[in-house]
DNA sequence: TAAAAACCTAGTGAATTACTTGGTTATATA
DNA sequence: TATATAACCAAGTAATTCACTAGGTTTTTA
């Protein structure tokens, strides 16, 4: 279990799409702007999310992504294993391969099983928070709200420019 | 608070340094022969753990480093975090820099505070893991066990090299 | 005085991160 | 049926981090 900024990303855009649920099908350009993430690197993270069945796609114009589970079934855990999921085969596998034997030489090395169980007792840890949890936070609540007003704003904005250069 | 192999490499090597403490001094050129951690590196590392009053260190001939403390009152959270500092004054500070205020363009994000309660929790948890816990791990002594056989091993097959090229 | 060890600085290849560019395919709508 | 929208895909890239190498100096013991 890897905790990096690459799997708060991945769990702000879930988070994302969580709270934008009733609106269907949420395009990656909305979740770009609202976070502030670049469209192409949110790509790739939903290329994972999509291989890990959290999410659906839906194509054409008016499509996007829908959470694939409801809200209090998609755990904080899942979310950031998806995206960490790589093949990486070297050391001796605590960061998230599954690849077993030999750390050191072809022997354990010394905090081969503790990292196995503190990383495990993280993974629960996090695996008991889920994207409801999350939305019912009144943090959470608050930023979004300002969040819809700013894309809102620059909707409106971009009308009136469309109007003007009309 | 980022979990990655730096963390580890840093409380495997405080770990060795605690399970030889009653031998005085441990040097790092011990460190890196048992934990197959290269010295230039354990050098690295334990120039910051010093700067964080873990460990202290004796100059010269027959010195080496020692735990600043009691086993028992050094948690696993401090090495790591330890290791971890940085001047990263980048995004919003959740990845360990006391950096606070705007991350995306002057207001928080969706997920600050969030990241912020996910972190605090981790951090509680591992700091409450001391050295002398995970001494007192069955695995953790085994291993310990053979690495002192192995590195006994290296150092009557030099002395025997020396004696014939004497 | 020689050797052992901490201590210090700079650089480096590999991996990862976050992103850019430039496409193709599928589909809803005008 | 044409067009725009959006998912999907591949390649490349600057910046950062990781783990390590190289080449010192300083301190201290024997």
């Amino acid at each position: 279990m890897r905790l990096t900024t690459k799997g708060r990303y991945a769990v702000t855009a879930m988070l994302d799409l969580a709270l934008h649920a009733s609106d269907g099908p949420i395009s990656l350009a909305d979740i770009s702007e609202r976070q502030g993430i670049s469209l192409s690197y949110l790509e790739q993270l939903f290329a994972k999310l999509r291989r890990n069945d959290l999410v659906r796609s839906v194509r054409g114009p008016g499509g996007g992504y829908q959470l694939n589970r409801e809200q209090h079934a998609i755990d904080v855990a899942e979310v950031i294993d998806a995206v960490n999921e790589s093949v990486d085969a070297t050391g001796c596998g605590h960061n998230g391969g599954g690849h077993s034997g030999g750390c050191q030489g072809g022997n354990t090395c010394l905090t081969h099983h503790l990292w196995c169980d503190l990383s495990s007792q993280i993974h629960e840890f996090l695996s008991q928070i889920s994207l409801a949890d999350l939305m019912a936070r009144q943090d959470v609540q608050a930023v979004a709200k300002r969040q819809d007003r700013e894309q809102q704003t620059l909707i409106d904005t971009s009308l009136i420019e469309a109007k003007v250069s009309a």
